[in-house]
This record gives structure tokens, C-alpha cells and sequence, in this order.
DNA sequence: AATGAGTGTTGCAGTATATGCAACAGATTG
DNA sequence: CAATCTGTTGCATATACTGCAACACTCATT
């Protein structure tokens, strides 16, 4: 592994915080201050970091760019797209697609509900991992081993009283997940919302992405979004066909 | 500037490309393959690359993460959020919010419009600067040296028989928006989308961001888009006051 | 105006560190 | 079972990165 690189890349989470100067930079990288400022000089030349009126550095528009093309470039993301909006479309809510990359589990799309109250979340954000009915299907489909470092290595925070306590918890229900072929987030990740998911599956029936519909309590009850489940799990039925069917 | 990161950083902008593996990282990089992996490990140790089934690499996921707090650090995008949806809420079309930087104007937030035919953008994405509004807003506050060699590094792509020819012609549109305090672009970036738009001003008065209005021909003439013109305005200068109260 | 503190920048010498090589490993193909 | 192709590892070399110290610049303070 090459230190001048790890070093650099260790500067753009740094500076995601906020806005840092050269001094700030060098202490926190524990490197020479004339070290700092060639490795920001170099961030700074590719775009990734950009300097403002007050010196400070924060980061660039190209990684903007970056993230853009990046996400535009998933093929599963493109294919899905009108999938996600015809679901939209017929029930209204907020649709979510996601997939499951290094520990993490990350909308790459979204359609926006249609009612007033909507839920937050953006695209590229990292999922309540251990709650969202999306993370779920995606882990629930990890070879075994894999499957338990990960659970085992994640943090399970409290969002509400029905977020997932721990490992143990959180293996069973991945059991079931994967027995049943959908999931869902009854309140885990925020009191009022609810979410229904259903996975997507590449040519060799392994999960590549996962799509979910997201509404809060005061539009649909619970059981009013479990009767959308034939619905959600058609759409991602259509999309693994889709998916499958231009891969080979 | 420094070798080693200049390399590692190039990688970025190939795989934004589409995926590649490791040979072909290396000769686009001009370096031997062992080379190429151990800065392709470095960039993978920090979540930037993805190592896809088929051992391609791809962008990682951490630069979403990365592009995604950068964009929530933006403070003025913070403040003027929930101007643009009342503006959005007032007006039903799409509202747009844009910085300029290094040579580049990006949309930093956007309120969807209310109307079905909708126009595609998105945020992180570089707009059409040549054109649009909200560039012309930007770049017509640039100090007199810096906005010439900008105007002149251009290219000027003909995206429709309205779009701007060339330097001379957008240094003159450029006079007149200083001049009068508002931009639009009325197809020039795409036929039948027009787009109006003013600045948003620091306490120095300097232009910071700009916000506009667009809607596409058929559902609003481009006389009836001019109408909201005070609205507009009005809307960036609550923004303007409230960021300069804030920032002192 | 002058002093001083704080921050960013540059040239240089030494050596840590990245590089290319060549040999190896593993997968895929004929 | 060779042959080919791609990725990986250990190692010797010297390139390129580092820290230092001196310098430049801005901004307060007296």
C-alpha cells in the first residue's frame, strides 16, 4: 500500500467535516506542514479539493462529478429506473434501490413520494444498515461466512423501541428474510415509517440490488403497505428479468 | 506536486469511465501492473474503488458518502433550502440552486417540480455554462481579468440555434445580466425548456450562488416564466439577507 | 511605523518509499 | 495437460517524498 496515497485520501474525510487549513491538515495527518501542502496541491490540481476566499480548503466539484458518473455508470441503476417509477406510480409512495458494497448498503435511486409527507434520505447516503428492509435482503444473501463477520463487525444503534438489538437478533431475521423472499422495516429505523422491499436478482440468482417502498404511518398503516407486497416484489421480479435476460 | 498521488488520482476519472482491471488501469497509467495494484489497493483501502465478481474495478462508495457531506456542508445551500420550496410551493416548477467553481457551475440542491413533464438534472452535476442561467449569474460577477480567460477557455457547444455562439457573444449576455440583475435562458439549452434566474449575494454584495426557476414550453410560455421574475428575485434576496445576517 | 504572531511557501539534503523487474500463482482455454 | 492470460509477491535500485529551516506574507497590536 502506498503511504503518499493513504495519506492524501486520509485528507478528504478530513476535510468532509467542514473546512480545514493547511496547519489544521498537516497536525491532523501528523505529517510536516510542506508535506501537507503538496499532497492538497496535487487533491487540489485533480479537482478534488477546492481552496476558498479564506484559504481554507473543503472538498472539490470533482468529486461531485465523480459520484455522479459513478452511480450513472451502474447498469442495474439504468435498467431499474423505469421499474422503480411505474411502481411509483401506482401506489404513490416513496421508492428506494440500493445496493450492498464493502459493509455498506447505499441508495443509487429513489422516486419521490407523491403524498406531502416525505421521508428523508438522498441518493449515495449509506442506509440504516442494520434496520432498512433494503440492507436486509442484501445481507440476508451473503455466503455465510461473510454474512457473520459483518453482522457480528456492525454497531446497532436504538433508532426506536424496534430496531434491531443486536447480531443474534439480526441473524434470525436474516434468516427469515431469506426464507420468505422480502423484508421489511416496521418502524425501526424512524417510529412513523414503514417500509416494504423486495430483492433483485442477477442470472445466477444471487442478489444484486434491492427496491422497497417507504410511507409513513400517517398516509398508510402498516398493514395497508403489507398489501402492496405483490406489487413491490413483481417490479423487482421484472427488473432481475430485465437484468438477467441483457446480461447474457 | 506529488507523483504518486497524481497517479492514483488519475485512476479516478478511467474507471468513472466504465470498470477496468488491472492491466488496463496500468497502461492507460503508463506504469507496470505491480504499480498499478498497489495504488488500486491504496484507493480500495479507502473505499474510493470497488472490486466488482469479475475482479474489474469500479468507483467505490465512499465517494458518494464524500460528494454527499460535502454537498451538506455547503451553508448556503442549508439557508436557502427552504426558501427555493417555498419558491417551489408558490410557483409549482423546478427550482435549482448553483455555486460556480473552478471553472465549473454545479447544482448544489433542487426542489422537484409539481408538474409531470419534469426537466432532467441533478445535484453534483455540472450545468450547461455556456447557457444557463444560473452560469451566467455566477460568471457575470467574476472579477474582470478572471471572467475573460474563463469566457475565452470555454467551448460553446450548440445545443440549439439559441444557444450562446461563442466569447464575444457571452461576454456581452454577461454585461447585461450584471447589468440588470437576473439571467434567463430561454431554450438555448434545450428547445422547449426555458429558465429564469437571480443572484444570491454575500454581505459583500459578491454573488455566492444563484437560484432559478425552469419549466419546459408546454407547460408555460416563456412570457408567462418571466411573470415570476419578482418572485425569484425576491426569493434570492430573502436568501441573501438571511446568509449575510448569519455570517457576521 | 514597527514589532510580532500566525500561516503559507520554497530549496535542499537524506533516506524512506515507490518503482519495475522477474518469477510465481491461479484461472481459463484449446 | 500444455498454453495463455491476468493478477500477485519479493527484492534491489534509485526515484521521489519527507522534514527541516529559512523565507514571504498578512494581519494585529503597540
Amino acid at each position: 500500500m502506498s503511504q503518499t496515497v493513504d495519506r492524501a485520501l486520509s485528507i478528504l474525510p478530513l476535510l468532509a467535516e467542514g473546512p480545514a487549513n493547511l496547519e489544521q491538515v498537516a497536525t491532523r495527518l501528523g505529517v510536516h506542514k510542506s508535506t501537507a501542502l503538496r499532497l492538497l496541491r496535487t487533491l487540489h490540481e485533480h479537482g478534488m479539493v477546492y481552496r476558498q476566499q479564506d484559504q481554507r480548503y473543503r472538498l472539490g466539484a470533482r468529486l461531485f462529478a465523480l459520484a455522479q458518473e459513478a452511480v450513472e455508470n451502474l447498469d442495474v441503476r439504468e435498467i431499474a429506473h423505469p421499474h422503480l417509477v411505474g411502481l411509483n406510480e401506482k401506489c404513490g409512495h416513496t421508492v428506494h434501490l440500493a445496493v450492498y458494497e464493502e459493509n455498506e448498503v447505499l441508495y443509487i435511486d429513489k422516486v419521490e413520494s407523491r403524498y406531502p409527507v416525505r421521508m428523508y434520505s438522498r441518493i449515495g447516503k449509506p442506509v440504516a444498515i442494520t434496520v432498512a428492509a433494503v440492507a436486509k435482503l442484501l445481507l440476508a444473501d451473503l455466503p455465510e461466512p461473510e454474512r457473520r463477520t459483518v453482522v457480528e463487525r456492525l454497531d446497532y444503534p436504538l433508532y426506536t423501541s424496534r430496531s434491531t438489538s443486536g447480531p443474534a437478533a439480526f441473524l434470525t431475521e436474516l434468516a427469515t428474510v431469506r426464507e420468505q423472499g422480502w423484508a421489511s422495516d416496521l418502524g425501526g429505523h424512524e417510529e412513523s415509517i414503514n417500509c416494504i422491499g423486495a430483492p433483485i436478482r442477477g442470472a445466477d440468482g444471487r442478489v444484486i440490488a434491492a427496491c422497497s417502498v417507504s410511507a409513513p404511518n400517517v398516509v398508510v398503516t402498516s398493514e395497508e403497505l403489507l398489501t402492496l407486497l405483490p406489487l413491490v416484489r413483481h417490479t423487482a421480479d421484472a427488473i432481475s428479468r430485465e437484468y438477467s435476460g441483457k446480461h447474457h
